[in-house]
DNA sequence: ACATAAAGTTGATAATATCAACTAAATGGT
DNA sequence: ACCATTTAGTTGATATTATCAACTTTATGT
């Protein structure tokens, strides 16, 4: 019998850690990005600067739900964009400092909800989980 | 720094596996379940028989979305509901034998994307990753 | 018997996702 | 250089899913 195990549990999981958030959401976002808002920020922080499609790939959203989601955001002054000096069609995203702000207080949220959640793991076994979602998100072609 | 990295790839995994099976759905969600309706039933086919509040906990779904959720595959024939002989507030449910051919073909389908998602992973790897995101997902305050 | 909590439902609303159509700009051949 | 084809991004309409409070009915504890 087949492993759907894996993706039961990482649902399970995703859905516990999103709860969490939710639940103290109140303390760290105050500025009210979301989920959706959050993760992208911290896409976008590991990136540096990237094009709206390619940002889309990584998140793996459709590109017409992250124009919105980046309009929000440039709204709130987060995210930065520049016309592209190679080709006119795109525009470049980056963060703001006020971004970059934002980003690290996500980052420690979300550092204790993991802990909270993962309590009752050994150090060693998150590490080896954290890598081992990294090689399963790995390569899929090209996409840098 | 903190490992949001776990997160981050959490959420890229799961969304790649949810854009792969949404693909192919119309291969084998001939009954139209959708993505919540199918974890539901893989999730009943393992619990056996289960009252819906705890249904809601294994799946950390809010109970009233299970209501509506469970109310539509109940219209499909896929689950059933019976009183509950100690407790008259709780109805229990489980699957109807059309619900357990469903999940069948799910797990089918499941098995197969997992398999394309995770192709460059190391049959060793796959494993060890259920393993401990099933591990990650244990226990979490008694709810069997 | 009474207060309190739990199970499930309903309603209203918000947040996200999906998908097709469309504009403008690039690319690739011939 | 010209035209067909892609690609980047946007917009609109709609579907799906999530969230949250209010409420009914039944159980529980004292």
């Amino acid at each position: 019998m087949s492993d759907t195990h894996l993706a039961i549990h990482l649902d399970r999981l995703v859905r516990r850690i999103h709860a969490s958030l939710s639940a103290r959401a109140k303390t760290f976002d105050t500025d009210r990005v979301g989920p959706g808002g959050a993760i992208l920020l911290l896409t976008l922080d590991e990136m540096g600067t990237a094009p709206l499609h390619r940002l889309a790939a990584r998140l793996v959203r459709d590109k017409s739900q992250l124009t919105r989601e980046v309009a929000s955001l440039e709204r709130k002054g987060m995210v930065r964009r520049q016309d592209c000096a190679t080709d006119a069609r795109v525009s470049l995203l980056s963060l703001t400092a006020k971004g970059a702000a934002l980003v690290k207080t996500h980052q420690h949220a979300l550092a204790e909800v993991l802990e909270e959640t993962l309590q009752g793991m050994a150090e060693a076994d998150k590490q080896k989980l954290a890598a081992l979602l990294q090689s399963a998100t790995q390569d899929h072609r090209a996409e840098l």
